[in-house]
Order: C-alpha cells, then structure tokens, then sequence
DNA sequence: TTGTCCATTGGAAACGTTACCGAAGTTTTG
DNA sequence: CAAAACTTCGGTAACGTTTCCAATGGACAA
C-alpha cells in the first residue's frame, strides 16, 4: 500500500515541498490555483500529514491532555465528551489519560507533557495537594476542574481553577434538608483527605448543622478510606450498611456524590428502609440518571456543559497568551426531586 | 526551562547518543555499568524521550486507537478502563477519539491512522455496513468489539469480532419472560438499522415470540428513528411515553439498552404504572448501577472485563502476528433480579 | 532604462530519535 | 601466536515535516 509523503506530493505536483507544506496549512503567501492543484492532487492521493513529523518540527504539538481520576464517573464522561468537542472545534487534538489512584497527578502530567510535547494540561477531578515548586515544574499551563479546594500558599498565578463552591454548594444542601426538617442528617463521604472535594462537602455539612445550632454527631458521619473508586456505587452501598449497622437514627441521608446515592439506595431498600418515606436521600453532581430512577434523586446540580466549555476556552485562552490564570466559581443548582421530603410536624 | 534532549544525554556521560539509545530502549548490546550510568544521567536531569521523534523513526507508533461510538454509556466507558489498563501494560499508548453520530466509523479510522501511524484500531459499538473495498483500505489490523452484526458478503478475513450473540441472548430475555408468563411483551428499540444491535436484539424477541407461537405485534415495537444518543435515557424516557400513548396494553417491557430501561422507568412511573407489579422491566448489558437501582434491573449481562481483555489481547496478537483475525462470541447472563416478576395465574 | 518592491517559489536546515554499519578492543579458538 | 569471533560502542543517515532564506520574475516608480 502506497502512503503518499509531502514529498510526493511536491513531485506529483512540480512545485517544492515547501509550496505543499503552504498549501495545507493555509499560508498566505501561495498562489491560489497552485494550491488548488495541490489541494486536488491531495485529495486524489489520500495523502494525510504525518502528525509525528509535524509535532517534532512545530516546537510544541497541537494537542492538549486530559488527565481523569476515575473515568467510570458519569460526571466526568460528559465534561469530556463536551471538552473533546471543543478541542475539535480548534483542530487541536485531545489526549485521554487515566490516572490511576495511586498515581500522583502532576507526575504523570510532567511526563505526558513531555513525551507528546503538549500544549496544555485539563485536570479532571482528582486532588490537588500538590508543592508549588512541582507545579513550576509543568512548563505548559494548566486548568483543575472541579478538583478541590488547593491550599492558600499556593500562588494563585500558577494555574487555573474552575469549579463549583463546593463547601458552599454543600451547605446549601444540608440547609435545605434542615429547612424540610430534619435534624438527624447522616453523610456519606467516600473519601475526606485534605483537600479533596469530598473534604469540601463534608465541611459544608458541618458548617450548615453549626448554622443551624445542631450539633455535628460524628457517628453519623461515614467515610470509607478505602482509596480506590471513592465514588463507586459499590463504595455508596458498602458505606452505608457500615452506617446502618452503628444503630445510630437518622431521618435523612446525604451522600457526596450521586454514585455513592445510588449505591446507598440499595442498602437502605435492603434493611426495609423506604426513600423518601423513612429516610430522605440527597446526592450530588447531577448526572442524568440521577431524573429518571425511582424516586428522582435530589441532587446540587453542577452546570457541567458550561463549565466543560469555559474549561476548555480558558485553557487555549491561557495557551495563546490572551489570558493569564483564572479561577471560576460557577453557581450550582439545587434540585429537588422525590427522593427527600419534609418531616410532617 | 532546559528540556534534556538525547544528544545532551549523550554529552554529559560522555558517549554517543546511540548508546543512550540503547539504553532507553533495553537493547542487548550494551555494557552494564554503561547503562546504568546513562540511567541515572536520566533520572537526574528528568529526561524524557520525543514521543514525535520516536514515532516518527519507527515505521509505526507504539499506539493504538480505540473509536467508540458512544462515549456517554457506562458500558462502553467500562470496557474503555480495561482495555486502557491492558495497553498500559503494553507499553502502547491508547488514542481515545469519539465517533460523532453522523460520522463513518471506517472513515475516521483510516484518518486518524494516517496522521497518527498506529498499529492497530478497537471499533467500541458502532455499526458495521460497510464495503469489503472500504474495509481493505484500513491498513492496520482492527477488531470490532460488541459491533452488531456483519453483512455476510464481507470476508471473515478481514476483520476480528468480539461479541455476544445479541439476538440469541436476547431471545433468552424474551423466552425468559414468557416462561414467566407474559404474553405481552413490548419492546424499546433506539435504532434499528440494518446490522446494528438493536435490530438484532429486535430480532431475537422476533424468534422468541415465534418460538413459543405468539404473534408479533408491530405496535408493540417501539424504535426511534432519532439519530443522536440512541441508548440515551432521555431517548428511553421520551419513547416509552410515546409506546404508552399507543394506549396498547402490555405487561412487561424490555429495553434493548439498560440506559433506555432506565429511563422506562420513570415514564412507567409517571404513568402510575408500577415496576414489577404492573409492568416488568427488563433491560440489556448489565451495567453496574443495575444492580443498585431499586427495583434493581432483571438484565443480560455482557461479559465485559472478559471481552475487553480479550480484544486488547487478539489486536496485539494480530499486530505481532501471532495470529489470523478470529472472531469470537461470548456466553452473556441472564441476571433475573427484581424489575421483572412471574404473572400469577 | 534602472532600480525597488512585491508575489510566489524552491532549497535546505533543522526537530529528536532509531538503526545500520563499521571500528576498536577483548576474548576465544585452532 | 595469528585468526576469528564476540562485545561494546560511535558516527551518521534517515523518518516527514516546517520554516527560514534566497532566488526568480514581473510590476511599478523614478
């Protein structure tokens, strides 16, 4: 099978390789018909630019990475799927890489970047307890989403944040759950470490009970350190009949997320515990499913298909020099669906 | 910033750059004390190799693509965490690119392996009607995982598959319910275009039914002609509250998908239809959250980790020509859980 | 006419790596 | 002890692009 090179071209052509080069990528300075005979002879051909050859000649790639912790998330598949599209839009390429759980995300960031001769970096998810001088180290800008809070003493100059107020977003919650009556509030948080977005939320439900003037009953609290799938559903199940089986009362169930929701529906329906009617179930995120199981699931919806967006355009704003570093809070949405309800008086 | 280049490498330990090759590369003809002199010269100035350069050296990149069709389906994003590990443990690299809807799968494939000289390509869901002539273009070798069918006229030779037999196991659900005593069984089809799941797991009803001597009834059918997320539960929601519109009575419902089940759910609900007890609900891949939904999902369970190992394996086998293109069928479960009950006489 | 400028082009040097080839030194063989 | 074989290494030519620089020819101004 022939793959035609941009030599090739040149040759069929009569022109030099430079001209094709001009040609494909749309310099000004060519003379049209030349390149519409090029641009034919390309297409007649099948010839496709090798993309290696251009990103070791170009100083740096066209393409971006994306780096998820724990892409089985729905939540996060669809930030990608709309990242994916924005990249497209910008004929830039979009690198997927998983991290694993026991990977630190700023190493695999160091070598990816520098392997592929990246542009940019996406941090989806994932924790952010990293020292400012490893971050000086990524020489390509880079954007956390929806990852955490980050500790003061990290210049807020080195990178980009886009996130909900997750503490905020939180409260507002459990705030809700407290309006609607309820005073016995168990949490589900998969995973509290310093920093994470779970630590976050579960703060949140702190400082809404203090607010309130109830007491923060840390056996009602459950937290899993189990450190790998913080948010699976098997992780919502087991944790709650860890919580169950501590005998303690609770008339409402807030899980951090609505995976860990889900998970905990199952173990409730199994101790013959009814949602909402025994016990009101909260979640967070705002995935689909979350509107279509029975009971729907209240829930703090993040605007993901904004946030995925302005994830991107922020990040290739940064990239061109049109921008420097910037920190997005977005507004969620609490919604309220079957799943919780008021405590009749 | 001082990126470290092989040359430097070579500089500083004072040899050339082909030994620094060689020792990057586990080559056999190098001295032991060399290399790890060269390794710890690496290490200590954070030397990484050019993916570019070296791709563009080897004929073909250490790389593989994987082109879903889909990305938003748990199923699909569970084969993808699998068959990622099983790369990494390759050492290739893994080129995650989406398939838009209205986007030819073979099209894409021949693209993104010219620009990118992969070694071998995963079609994940998709459809498969394509030409032989097409087919042969596709210089890599490719193996389509869970594709629906392919048209008989198209060499065996050509192509891998790893699937179940969807209108087998499908029949199993629809003979499995009748057992249970429905005789009015409705169907949710998203798409059924030739040679694609659906239409073969509309098949599989069809000779179940006619198996057990029921009539197939068209307006218990129910398939969108929407192009866009056929397996969405958005699409399960709208087009099961199209089927009740029909104001056809049925007592038990299986979704093709049990994302479209999932969103049967709800209108099912809405309708103040209740599942079991009123309709059965049956739905098909066995994703996770299936089990934790209440009721929980009666489901054909695909073998996933097994078949996205598998594919992995078969493409690399391919690739090292250890082996012809084979295909291979999978033996799926019948997960009779608590969406679906038994008619009382 | 002559010189300047512009539009368009070709040539060639890089980008960072791998792989071939041959050289040098060392060990084994006859 | 010479020849052969084996180890270990360095030099260098690619791989397919992009980009700089110089060159050509024509148009236009002086």
């Amino acid at each position: 099978m022939f793959e035609p090179t941009i030599k090739d071209i040149a040759k069929i052509c009569g022109v030099g390789v430079s001209t094709v080069s001009r040609a494909i990528n749309d310099h000004p300075d060519i003379n049209s018909e030349t390149k519409e005979k090029i641009m034919s002879a390309i297409r007649e051909y099948g010839y496709v630019p090798n993309d290696s050859a251009r990103n070791l000649k170009r100083v740096d790639a066209k393409a971006i990475a994306v780096l998820v912790k724990g892409i089985a998330n729905p939540f996060f598949t669809g930030m990608i799927t709309v990242i994916e599209q924005e990249c497209k839009k910008r004929h830039y390429s979009m690198e997927l890489s998983h991290i694993e759980a026991d990977e630190d995300e700023v190493d695999v960031a160091q070598k990816v970047v520098k392997e592929k001769r990246l542009r940019g970096i996406i941090f989806l998810g994932g924790l952010f307890s990293h020292s400012e001088e490893k971050l000086k180290k990524l020489t390509v800008p880079f954007v956390f989403s929806t990852a955490g809070s980050i500790p003061e003493n990290i210049s807020r100059k080195l990178y980009s944040s886009i996130s909900v107020d997750d503490r905020r977003e939180s409260a507002r919650m459990v705030e809700y759950l407290i309006r609607s009556g309820h005073t016995r509030i168990a949490i589900l948080v998969a995973e509290a470490q310093e920093e994470s977005v779970g630590r976050l939320r579960l703060d949140g439900y702190c400082d809404a009970l203090k607010a309130h003037g109830i007491a923060v009953d840390p056996k009602l609290i459950c937290q899993t350190r189990d450190d790998r799938g913080h948010f699976s559903m098997e992780n919502g199940y087991l944790s709650t009949q860890k919580l169950l089986g501590r005998g303690e009362a609770f008339t409402a169930l807030y899980a951090v997320s609505d995976t860990l929701a889900i998970g905990a529906m199952r173990a409730l329906y199994e101790t013959g515990l009814r949602v909402p009617q025994d016990v009101s179930l909260a979640g967070y995120d705002g995935i689909d499913m979350t509107d279509y199981i029975v009971p729907s699931l209240t829930t703090i919806r993040q605007p993901v298909e904004e946030m995925a967006k302005d994830t991107t355009r922020l990040l290739f704003d940064i990239i061109a020099k049109r921008t420097k570093h910037q920190h997005i809070t977005y507004e969620a949405k609490l919604l309220v669906r079957e799943s919780t309800i008021k405590i009749p008086e």
